[in-house]
RNA sequence: GCCCGGGUGGCGGAACGGUGUACGCAGAGGACUUAAAAUCCUUGACCCGAAAGGGUUUGUGGGUUCGAAUCCCACCCCGGGUACCA
């Protein structure tokens, strides 16, 4: 009898021969296709791993494995990012060394993830704290100084007091540190920034074609946001020539702008101080919202505040209307021009802002609401439009506050009381006409006409007719409920119903139904769609995306690209990171370090708390050099370290020849094995991380390293694993799964089996302490199943379940798991595994042959058990290099299904019939079946609906 | 507010126009055992019913369809992102 299953044991057999024999190792020249696997590698952090970290790398792992098995080359390796502030606050903490502190993590990181047994080359491990590695980031940020890409700005930067550093955006929490808890002051500091805007366009262009999750695309795309529009100049009043330029994507709505708005900071408002009747109201608004920082802006979010340049008119090049400027600090200073025209009528901040401050409001686009397929008015194509004048009359009941509907009889269509306008007719007096005709309502009061008009395209079905209707609101109040009869072929058509504003929602069948709405609640209407121009000079009528452009000429204004993304700042006041290899010298300013001279090594210091400068700048030895270009003396050193943004913004590219000292990497190597073929990385890294490594990607394809400039051809995130409680793992909340513990438990295999078989691998999912037992017991059985087989036993007798075919069933789960692996859904891979194994035990046992196929099945999942299987059968070779097994197309065929009756849609019987069924056999038998007889109660089919081996249904009335 | 993602048994989830609840966890009953653990077998949405059987059910309400968890519309709730970008 063969042994019991001891996964201590075979996995520490495994893991040192795979360690020591270098079975994994990638080969650059390999005859085999290549597959680059990448992984986000790790922050190593004193903490270690928890059970959520690995599900991503056993993902990687089970891939990585099935892919060896499709004869592909497999570059898969592992390194570590290890820079970074968290170390250092560390090390500070308890007193000691940042890079003693790092190399226990990464040991310690090392040493559990090798307890997985994932299947790395480990001879191409990188760490980003090491001069071989940080040689070439320095490296990097010096082609891109000479290339114009890196410079010095003064940026705004948050500053943790107690940490005494600027920290990362993604560090402060709520304005606070989330380290300290401190409140994060802004400061502005001169810093070095790498000009990514320069690359916006081609990032944004770029991720067409990648296979990226759509959400992750769309939020690189906001993160960039561009924006087309134009730059408009509006002159002030009063001739001196001055003018302000505002960038606008709207600008259709010109005629609308009714006032302007400059941003607090903008230079015009301090260099007009003199014209204004209010400078000490402007300057007083000015100051108060300097000291604003973000987190006091995010307090006031919505409340609009801002100030009136008394004095100071700007003229509309449009409409040559004079109007107000204002200050606001609604509008920022850095997006744009700093300026804004405000067209409150098509733009909801303008128009708070226009509402607050009681600044006039002109509607210059009609909205255009056409009836689309899904509607039941949709419109008729290739029917002309017959275009009127439309009203529709809002009629309240202030008893009740109801307002008067009507509803068609016959077709579906519900909303108020709407009808044409004569020729020659008031509008107000044609809602009245309307009203009485349809409702007999007599006594009404007129409350307002909102000199709004909106345009409804759709196909009158009374009338069978393609309108177009543009609608005039005219709002009323019942004085009375006295009414006449209603006209005998008026009340045919439609009924009177009265319904209260909560039930507009579900009983307008009009698109404009929102519109009615916004009216009812004198909030206004903000439109900011696309639709008819009006009040707009020689534009009115037309389409108003249609004129954009023109109108932007017709003021002398040019069209304009803004993009949301900044300039990328890399410099850091702290101790742990890649020293910036630049040199001040007074006389030739900033000058590289020689490439002969890096790297600029990380020197050890023994006080390197921050304290409010640099911590290298501290160290004479370090700081005072002579300059590389005159060699003057009284040269410093940069004193500040990289963002370990930088580091990692690379490290894919050295992967593929970790151990170049001579250069970046060899092209041809990089060549060979880039572009990425499967990076899985956390849905944290969805902007910042993959925006900054497809720059700088793109910027070494432009120096003619790389051949590509898209690094990672197809991404996906791994969906996170909390704790029992629901809650995301951590030490404080005390909810953390150690996989130390789990493995000396359950082994390995067992741990990396259920991470995959929780649930779908892109989505997240609480531990289950007990669901674990599922894996471990699965595991188990396997292991019986194929010792007992491969022993000669007889399948153990299991008397309830009925006997399947054995090939059938093994079969047809090759198929299922090698396709759900390819696509990543692991975990109905692993029931598919487990269904198969419900089906071999009582069935007759596998051939030789096919033992093996299902060894090769549970492999990727559970590679020492697969490999020690593998072996115990009698192979000298590793699992990993044998063909992943095909399935015979004849054998998936089941001979048997089950066929559903269905009568009108319910299910009344299922019966077992053979595959080869025909549809008249089929037919019949649903007929003759006596549940279906039942059902159908003596009534003759109206229809019989066959799906091919899958039902019948047979409609009745 | 806006933009994504998601609501299916006691729990994780499967199915993604055609038998709703695969697979697993927990539960119940049984076998083995002196006993327990482990293992194996049976059962397993909810309601009515002794059973046969019937009815209901995929967040809520409508719609499309012979047929909807799946498609469309509106709403509610949860998770994530974002913060006035003109």
């Amino acid at each position: 009898m063969a042994e019991r299953y001891n996964p201590k044991e075979i996995e520490a057999k495994w893991q040192k021969r795979w360690l020591d024999e270098k079975v994994f190792k990638a080969d650059d020249d390999s005859s085999k296709p290549k597959y680059y696997q990448l992984e986000t590698f790790p922050y190593p952090s004193g903490a270690g791993l928890h059970v959520g970290h690995p599900k991503g790398y056993i993902a990687e792992d089970v891939h990585a494995r099935f892919t060896r098995m499709h004869g592909r080359e497999v570059l898969y390796t592992m390194g570590w990012d290890a820079f970074g502030l968290p170390t250092e606050n560390y090390a500070l903490k308890v007193g000691r060394s940042p890079q003693q502190v790092t190399l226990e993590n990464t040991d310690n990181f090392r040493r559990q993830v090798r307890m997985f047994g994932f299947s790395y080359d480990w001879d191409r491990e990188v760490n980003t704290s090491t001069p071989e590695y940080y040689k070439w980031t320095q490296w990097i940020f010096i082609q891109m100084f000479k290339k114009g890409l890196a410079y010095r700005a003064k940026a705004k930067v948050n500053w943790c007091p107690k940490d005494q550093t600027v920290i990362a955006n993604e560090q402060v929490v709520n304005g606070v540190c989330d380290r300290c808890g401190s409140i994060i002051e802004e400061r502005f500091m001169e810093q070095w920034m790498l000009r990514i805007t320069d690359y916006a366009e081609r990032l944004l262009s770029g991720l067409q074609g990648l296979d990226w999750p759509s959400a992750t695309v769309k939020r690189q795309e906001d993160w960039i946001g561009k924006s087309e529009g134009a730059e408009i100049d509006f002159p002030l009043a009063g001739a001196d020539g001055t003018k302000i330029k505002v960038f606008t994507t709207r600008p259709d709505t010109l005629f609308g702008a009714t006032y302007m708005v400059l941003a607090p900071e903008h230079p015009l408002v301090a260099q007009l101080k003199p014209r204004m009747a209010n400078a000490d109201e402007v300057s007083a608004y000015v100051d108060a919202s300097s000291h604003k920082t973000d987190l006091m802006r995010q307090e006031t979010t919505k409340e609009k505040t801002g100030v009136e340049l008394k004095g100071i008119r700007a003229v509309n090049p449009a409409t040559r209307e004079e109007i107000p400027v204002w200050i606001a600090d609604y509008v920022l200073g850095s997006y744009g021009t700093g300026a804004i025209m405000a067209v409150p009528a098509h733009d909801e901040r303008d128009f708070a802002f226009a509402k607050k401050f009681g600044l006039p409001v002109k509607q210059v686009v009609e909205p255009k609401f056409v009836a689309g397929p899904e509607s039941e008015s949709a419109v008729k194509p290739g029917l002309e439009f017959v275009k009127r004048n439309a009203v529709c009359a809002v009629v309240r009941n202030p008893k009740d506050d109801s307002y008067l509907c009507v509803s068609w009889k016959g077709v579906h269509m519900h909303g108020m009381v709407t009808g044409g306008i004569e020729e020659g007719e008031d509008p107000v007096e044609a809602a009245r006409r309307e009203v009485h005709e349809e409702t007999g309502y007599k006594n009404l009061r007129f409350i307002k006409k909102p000199d709004v008009v909106i345009n409804s395209l759709f196909y009158h079905r009374v009338k069978e007719q393609n309108r177009w209707a543009k609608f005039h609101y005219v709002m009323f109040e019942l004085e009375n409920e006295e009414r006449d009869p209603v006209d005998e072929r008026e009340a045919s058509l439609h009924e009177v119903v009265w319904k209260k504003k909560n039930e507009f929602d579900s009983f307008f069948s009009v698109i404009e139904g929102q519109f009615v709405k916004s009216l009812i609640n004198e909030e206004g209407y903000v439109f900011t769609g696309e639709g008819i121009l009006r009040d707009s000079a020689q534009f009115s009528g037309m389409d108003s995306e249609a004129v954009k452009w023109e109108i932007v000429k017709f003021v002398g204004g040019t069209r304009k690209t803004q993009y949301k993304l900044r300039d990328w700042s890399v410099s850091r006041q702290r101790y742990w990171g890649v020293p910036i290899p630049m040199v001040h010298c007074e006389k030739c300013g900033i000058v590289p370090v020689p490439d002969a001279e890096l790297p600029v090594i990380l020197p050890v210091l023994e006080h390197y708390r921050p304290q409010g400068v640099a911590p290298l700048a501290s160290d004479p030895e370090f700081i005072n050099v002579k300059c590389p270009q005159c060699g003057g003396a009284g040269a410093k050193r940069d004193s500040e370290t990289f963002d370990t943004f930088v580091d990692s913004s690379w490290y894919y590219l050295r992967y593929p020849d970790p151990h170049n000292a001579a250069a970046i990497f060899d092209k041809a190597k990089v060549r060979h094995w880039m572009p990425v073929d499967l990076y899985i990385i956390g849905a944290e890294h969805t902007v910042l991380h993959l925006l900054y490594s497809r720059f700088v990607t793109k910027f070494l394809h432009d120096e003619g390293w790389l051949d590509f400039d898209e690094p990672f051809l197809k991404l996906r995130h791994q969906g996170l694993i909390r704790g029992a409680d629901g809650q995301k793992m951590s030490k404080s909340k005390g909810n953390v799964v150690n996989p130390d513990e789990l493995i000396a438990e359950y082994g390995a295999d067992t741990v990396r089996l259920y991470e995959m078989f929780m649930g779908p691998f892109e989505e997240g999912a609480p531990w289950d302490p007990k669901g674990i037992l599922g894996a471990s017991r699965f595991l188990v059985r396997v292991w019986r199943y194929v010792t007992a087989a491969l022993a000669g036993a007889p399948a153990p007798a299991a008397a309830g379940r009925p006997a399947v075919s054995a090939s059938g069933a093994l079969h047809r789960a090759i198929k299922k798991v090698g396709d759900d692996i390819e696509a990543l859904k692991f975990n109905t891979a692993i029931s598919a595994l487990m269904i198969l194994l419900n089906e071999l035990e009582p069935a007759a046992p596998l051939a030789n042959d096919e033992l093996g196929m299902l060894i090769k099945l549970v492999h990727p999942f559970a590679p020492h058990m697969g490999q020690e299987l593998w072996s115990l059968a009698g192979h000298e070779s590793y699992l990993d290099f044998e063909p992943w097994p095909e399935y015979d197309p004849r054998l998936i065929i089941e001979e048997e299904l089950s066929l559903v009756f269905q009568v009108n849609g319910k299910v009344k019987d299922i019966a077992a019939v053979p595959a080869a069924i025909s549809e008249s056999e089929a037919k019949a038998m649903a007929l003759g079946n006596a549940k279906v007889q039942a059902a159908l109660g003596g009534k003759d089919p109206q229809r019989i609906i066959y799906i091919e081996k899958k039902l019948v249904n047979i409609v009745i009335l």
